[in-house]
DNA sequence: GATTTTTTGATTTACGTACATCAAAATTGG
DNA sequence: CCAATTTTGATGTACGTAAATCAAAAAATC
C-alpha cells in the first residue's frame, strides 16, 4: 500500500495540516519542521495521488494550442485531433482552446504567446516558427514557470520543456536512403520539392536529404529546390515545368505539402517514365497515389499521436510529474503499400 | 461541468441511493425505476468518474501477463517492459503478476488459462499459441467476461477483446516489397529464416512475404524457409549452410528471433558478396547489423508500446469504456540506419 | 516577564463515488 | 384489510487530498 498524508504527518511527528502547508507549499512552516517533513517524505517515497488530489482540487487542466492557420492536409488533420482531445475533456479533465495564428509571422506568434501570461493556461502546445523574437517569448513563458512543448516543428536552443514532433532530419536522410535504394544503380537527377525554406522542419528535412544523397549516392544529383510554398496548385505548375525541362529527372522527394499538386504533376508529365516518389504525410491523396503506385513511400507523422503525448506531457509538467520517454518520441512512419493503415 | 450521481438524482426524481443501486447493478430497484434512472443517464450523458470511485473502492486492477519462456532478446524486452510497468503500478492502480509458459506448448498455455477463473484477475494478456484448445479456453473466460487481449500474436477466431500487436501479414508484404525494391532488376534466390512454422505470426509473416514475392517480383525465388527454432546457434548453421549451398542467394529475409547467429552467419559467408538482408526485431545485435550495413532494413513492434497498450485495454474494458482506437493500433516500424531512435 | 508574532495542531468541509444500515413507504399475497 | 415482502429514501462513513478556520503552543521582541 502505498504511503498518505497521514503516514507522512505520523513519521515527522506533525500535524497533517502542516504535512498539508510543506505539500502545497503554503506559508507558516519553519524551515527545520518542512526539512523533517521532506525527509519523511524522501524515505517513505511518498507520492501524492494525483487523481485523489484533482477530485478535491476539482482541477481541470487549461490548455492552449497555437497552430499556422495554413489551409492543408496536415494541419485540418491535427485540427482534427485536436477537436477529438476535446471531446475527451471531460474524462481527462482538460480544457483546451486553440488559437490560429498567420503562417510564417513571427511577430503574430510573439504577440499572442505574450498575451497567454495573462490568461495563465497550465500549458502550452504550439507549432513554432523558427525565430530569435519566437525563441524569447517561449523561454520568458518557460521562466515564468508555464509548462511548453513545440508541436510538429521544433524551437532548438529554446528552453521548452518537450518536443512532440519528428526527427526532420531522420526523416530526410531515410527518405534519401530509401530512394537512393530503390534507383539502385540508375543515374540521373532528383526533383525536390519543398514548402518553404523558411521553415525549419523543412530546412532539416532537405539538409538530412542531402547530406545522406551525397554521402552515398553520387549517381544522383539534387536539382536546386522547387518551393511550393505548401500549396497544390503551386506545387503542380513547379513539379509539371521541372519534368518537362528535365528528362533526366528519374526520382523525386516531396518534403512538405501539397502533394495534391505534385500527383497531378506526375500523371500528367510522367506517364512515359520510370519515376520513383518519396512523398511525406499520408492523406488521402498521397495514400491513393500510394496505392496506384504514383508514389512508392510514404513519410508520416501521426498527428492523432503528436496531440496526445503533448497533452500527456503537459499535463505531466504541470503536475510535476515524470514523462514515459519511450511512449512520447513521435515515431516516423513510413508506408508502402503494404502497410497502411 | 459534467452531471454527478446528484445530478441524475433529481433528474430521475429518485434518491442518491437508488441511483447507486442501478449505477452498480446492486438488486431492489423496481423496473420502471431503473428505467426512470437509466434514461436521466442517458440525457444528461452523465458518465461516472472513474478516478473518484477507484478512490472510493481502493480499487487495484489485477492483471495477468502470460508469455513464453523464450530465451530470445525480444521476450527479454518485453519482459522489460512488463517490469517497467510494475514499477508505475501504484500510480496507474495496477496489480500485474507475469506467468512464464514452455513455448510452442498449448496444454500448458491452456493449463494456466484454466487456472485463472479461481484467481480472479481483472484482466488478461497473452502471448497466444495458436491452437484450437486454447481458443477454447480463451473463449471459456471470455464468456465468463474476463477481459483478455493476444500480446504480439494473434489468436483469430477467438473471441478476445483485443490484439496488442503489429499486423504481420502486412509486416511479410512490406518486408517482400523493401527487397525486391532494393535488389532492383536483379535475379537470384531469397533464402528466408523463420523461428518455427508452428507459431501464428511467423506463419503470417512467411504468407505475406511470399504473396508480394509471387506478384510483384516473379524474377526473385524464396528457398525452402529455414527453421531456426529462435536459437542463435541453429539459425547460424542453417544460413550458414544455405550460404555456402547456394550462390546466387542475394537477398534473405529473417522474419523470427535468433538474429544472432544470423548475423555471424553473413559476416563469415557473406563477405564476397552484395547481400540484401532484412530482418525482424530492433535488438543490440540487430542494431549494429544495421550499422555497419550487414542488415539493410529492420522490422520492429515496439515491446513497450506493446505492454502499455494492452494494460490500457484491459483497464477500459474492465471498467466497460471505450478505446482511443487510434491509439492502439500497434505500428509496424521499419528501420534504416538513418531513423534509428 | 509580558506582548507580539510566528508556527503548529485539531478539526471540519469538500470533491464524486461506493457501500452499508435502518427506517419508511409502496407493493404484493392471502 | 392485514401481514409479509419488496422497493425506496435518508443518512453516514470511507477513499486521499485540498483548503479553511480557530485555538494552542512556541518563538521572537521589547
Amino acid at each position: 500500500m502505498r504511503p498518505t498524508v497521514h503516514d507522512i504527518a505520523a513519521a515527522a511527528g506533525v500535524s497533517l495540516a502542516t504535512v498539508d502547508r510543506v505539500l502545497n507549499q503554503r506559508p507558516g512552516v519553519r524551515h527545520v519542521t518542512r526539512e523533517k517533513v521532506e525527509t519523511a517524505i524522501r524515505e517513505l517515497g511518498y507520492v501524492r495521488d494525483v487523481a485523489a488530489a484533482n477530485l478535491a482540487k476539482g482541477r481541470t487542466y487549461p490548455l492552449v494550442f497555437i497552430l499556422p492557420a495554413s489551409d492543408n492536409s496536415f494541419m485540418h488533420g491535427l485540427n482534427a485531433e485536436i477537436r477529438q482531445a476535446v471531446l475527451r475533456s471531460s474524462a481527462e479533465r482538460t480544457d483546451i482552446r486553440t488559437i490560429e495564428v498567420p503562417a510564417f509571422d513571427p511577430a503574430a506568434l510573439v504577440s499572442v504567446l505574450e498575451g497567454l501570461s495573462r490568461e495563465k493556461p497550465c500549458g502550452i502546445a504550439l507549432v513554432a516558427t523558427d525565430a530569435p523574437e519566437v525563441r524569447a517569448a517561449v523561454d520568458r513563458l518557460v521562466r515564468e514557470r508555464f509548462p511548453i512543448v513545440t508541436l510538429v516543428s521544433d524551437l532548438t536552443g529554446s528552453l521548452r520543456h518537450h518536443y512532440a514532433g519528428v526527427d526532420n532530419i531522420a526523416a530526410g536522410r531515410t527518405a534519401a536512403r530509401l530512394l537512393g535504394r530503390f534507383l539502385g544503380s540508375r543515374k540521373g537527377e532528383i526533383a525536390v520539392l519543398a514548402g518553404s525554406m523558411l521553415v525549419r522542419d523543412h530546412r532539416e528535412r532537405l539538409e538530412g536529404f542531402a547530406a545522406v544523397m551525397a554521402e552515398e549516392f553520387p549517381a544522383l544529383a539534387i536539382l536546386p529546390v522547387l518551393e511550393g510554398r505548401d500549396d497544390p496548385e503551386v506545387a503542380h505548375m513547379l513539379v509539371a515545368d521541372a519534368l518537362s525541362r528535365h528528362a533526366s529527372i528519374i526520382g523525386v522527394y516531396s518534403l512538405g505539402a501539397g502533394n495534391r499538386g505534385l500527383i497531378r504533376a506526375l500523371k500528367e508529365k510522367a506517364v512515359d517514365r520510370v519515376l520513383t516518389v518519396i512523398a511525406h504525410e499520408l492523406t488521402a491523396h498521397t495514400r491513393a497515389a500510394l496505392i496506384d503506385n504514383t508514389i512508392d513511400a510514404i513519410l508520416n507523422q501521426d498527428a492523432g499521436h503528436e496531440v496526445r503525448s503533448a497533452i500527456r506531457v503537459l499535463k505531466a509538467k504541470a503536475d510535476g510529474l515524470a514523462v514515459i520517454e519511450a511512449q512520447e518520441r513521435i515515431r516516423l512512419d513510413i508506408f508502402l503499400k503494404d502497410n497502411l493503415p
